[in-house]
DNA sequence: ACGTGATGTCAGGAAAACCTTACATCAAGG
DNA sequence: CCTTGATGTAAGGTTTTCCTGACATCACGT
């Protein structure tokens, strides 16, 4: 799925491994969210949202949008 | 993670078969949902955002929601 | 040339989200 | 009483998410 999460981390010059931290996740998580690996789980998405301060979905693009 | 899950689907006259159905899942996963035996994952949360014509976060509570 | 930091991959494992099948309960109708 | 439909539980298995640890690369500064 794809999503907007290394240009959020990139714009706040945070690395990976701090990211992470923030999260409560490995650093492993962040580089397979970030290139695409798998989906994040609703938990973390919403933790990843909270952190900057964005809707779900305006990170997360959604595949099954109406219109 | 707490969820309007049953209202919305009971709200529309449906078992909790046809939900699974619509939204391509087991009746099991429905049961699990529903009874907060676990969150879906967010692409199984945007289908059912979809279904139901709702945000995700009007639908799971998110427990890391800012204010 | 050397070391350091940031990123990515790989291997192997743990945990959570899903699956199917089977069985129990309980309400409503005939 | 009996059947049927809706709901829930339990057991066992697959897939996905997340973990640690090790290693390769590449840019940068010294």
């Amino acid at each position: 799925m794809r999503n907007r999460l290394r240009e959020l981390r990139s714009a706040r010059g945070w690395t990976q491994e701090e990211l992470g931290r923030r999260l409560g996740v490995s650093r492993q998580a962040v580089i397979a969210l970030e290139t695409d690996k798998h989906d994040p789980s609703l938990d973390l998405a919403y933790r990843i949202a909270a952190l900057f301060g964005e809707p779900v979905e305006a990170i997360f693009e959604n595949p099954h949008a109406a219109g």
